[in-house]
RNA sequence: GGCCCCAUCGUCUAGUCGGUCCAGGACACCGGCUUUUCAAGCCGGCAACAGGGGUUCGAAUCCCCUUGGGGUCACCA
């Protein structure tokens, strides 16, 4: 990456919520551009906007970054010689380069409402004009803004656009030139005192030397705001790159929202938030390699990739112009596959996680139990799925209820064959010396060769009486899971209700 | 609607200065195998350079137009 000094890059968050997927893949690029190359990665909270602010969004969003393993070098919690990282706690450093451009006249007072800008704006729209803001002439002084403040007017800092055109130099999208009649004279200080988004974003990027600036490509717009303002303040222009959107499968703009609309229409929401995947039981290593292809890719065929490998091969110049569409099925794969692949201590702490975001009945057991019960259950795709299929397992005999379907299918058919199985077998599992699976699996293919069934008939039947359904982990580990008591307790409730 | 950006299989993409691409990989899908359930796994198949003009001996790769998609037009970030 072409820089002097060393790289110092940043995500900015503001706390309205849970960390949104893309704010973890902006988070993400940020993160691999500072670890490969030695930079800093710095994390500032843009809470400038004190109604927006929702309580406990900061401690969530810095407890999903650490769970997607994207550690911060300066910021909330950490500290460091640029802070406070708080915006809400930058008051005066903002106040200062206001005072400074206001002094220079390189921004003014103005005191409209909001309605009265609402109405203008419909104005200039009906008469098919550029509907930005237009300047007052002349401009009012600090003496008019105090009397308005005394009427009650809200009175707010705008920012003198110069007057020429602005071009952009993105290290993604090239040279983008937005024209003078385009841009308006912004608000820097709204009527609350406090700074706007672009204002306090240029003084802190400069303060905190930040040296690129990778966002999402909804803020191509804004940037020529920013360089005006860095041009006005003597600060220096930092190198932009903006990531392409990450849209829906059907074209929209994922949004939290969705998830209400989901809701709404009955339908199960979609995973919008990175803690939504973490309560859905995605490996944070699955999702972050999964992001960093949504718009990136390393070149040739390499799409699995661990968090070092991908921060070896990352590059902003391999970082594409196109919109990319979020699919849920190839990330499912990816966590199928990385499921698997990882070691079975690192699945076990991974399950643990899951187990306390969730609550999951899993959380109770021993880490033996898991490790057996994620033995018995290779090719589960997410814990979420695992979970479903058996916890079952571990939860009181009495709240077993039998699917309606399942008993149909595998207990009464053929004149209640599957009954007499589990008759059949209920003796010879009592009777079982050893309670492992090898013994189990000893006797039930027994059973086989004796009765000439296949293995599915005489599995299936246990299954159903011990789990109320057709799927659960192998039926062998099931059972030493759920303990020689418990299995022919469930044997025999499940042959007297249905028999 | 104005302005800005983008355009390879349904999806993510490879394709680095135009030739070795009648376009490669992965996901999804379809078919088969395997199988104690659900999965997973294995093998095979289907599938794209948006359209039209140029430039060139030669274009997915360069230029223009059209079309399509997205972004943005706040005292929100």
């Amino acid at each position: 990456m072409p820089t002097d000094g060393p790289v110092r890059v940043r995500f900015a968050p503001s706390p309205t919520g849970y960390l949104h997927i893309g704010g973890a893949r902006t988070a993400l690029f940020n993160w691999l551009v500072a670890r490969g190359s030695g930079g800093r990665f710095v994390l500032r909270i843009e809470d400038t906007d004190r109604k927006r602010n929702v309580a406990d969004s900061l401690a969530k969003i810095l407890d999903d970054l650490r769970w997607l393993g994207l550690n911060w070098d300066e910021g909330p919690e950490v500290g460091g010689e640029f802070g406070p990282y708080m915006q809400s706690e930058r008051l005066e450093t903002y106040n200062r380069h206001c005072e400074q451009l206001l002094k220079a006249g390189e921004a003014y007072y103005t005191f409209e409402t909001p309605a009265e800008l609402q109405a203008r704006r419909e104005q200039a729209r009906k008469e098919k004009r550029v509907a930005i803001y237009q300047r007052p002439d002349p401009l009012p002084t600090a003496e008019d803004a105090v009397r308005a403040r005394a009427e009650g007017r809200p009175v707010v800092v705008r920012f003198k656009m110069p007057d020429e055109d602005i071009t952009v130099s993105d290290m993604i999208l090239g040279e983008v030139t937005l024209k003078r009649e385009e841009l308006e004279d912004f608000v820097i200080r709204k009527s609350d005192g406090w700074p706007t988004y672009h204002f306090a974003c240029v003084v802190d990027d400069e303060l905190m030397k930040i040296t690129h600036v990778l966002r999402g490509q909804e803020h191509v717009m804004n940037t020529p705001k920013h360089i005006a303002l860095q041009r006005a303040l003597g600060f220096a222009m930092p190198q932009y790159a903006h990531m392409p959107i990450i849209m829906n499968m059907d074209g929209s703009k994922m949004s939290k929202r969705d998830k209400e609309r989901a809701l709404a229409q009955g339908e199960p929401p979609p995973e919008i938030d990175v803690h939504d995947f973490r309560a859905a039981g995605y490996l944070p290593e699955a999702v972050v390699n999964f992001i960093a292809l949504l718009g990136w890719s390393p070149g040739g065929d390499r799409e699995q990739m661990t968090t070092e490998e991908l921060t070896d091969l990352f590059s902003v110049e391999r970082i594409n112009k196109t919109a990319a569409k979020f699919d849920r099925d190839k990330l499912l794969a990816f966590n199928t596959d990385w499921l698997s692949r990882v070691s079975a201590a690192r699945r076990l702490a991974a399950l643990r996680d899951f187990c306390e975001v969730t609550g999951s009945p899993l959380g109770q057991a021993h880490d033996d139990t898991l490790l057996t019960l994620m033995q018995a259950s290779q090719g589960i795709r997410t814990f979420a799925q695992l979970d479903g299929k058996s916890r079952f397992i571990f939860v009181p005999d009495e709240q077993i209820r039998f699917d309606e379907k399942a008993v149909k299918k595998v207990l009464r058919k053929n004149d209640g064959e599957g009954l007499r199985v589990l008759a059949d077998l209920l003796p010879r599992l009592e009777g079982l010396p050893d309670w492992t699976a090898e013994a189990i699996e000893g006797l039930l293919r027994g059973v086989c060769e004796e009765t000439g069934l296949g293995l599915g008939k005489v599995a299936q039947p246990i299954r159903v009486a011990v789990s109320g359904g057709t799927i659960s982990p192998t039926i062998f580990d099931t059972l030493v899971l759920l303990g020689r008591e418990r299995t022919l307790t469930r044997i025999r409730r499940a042959l007297e209700q249905l028999s």
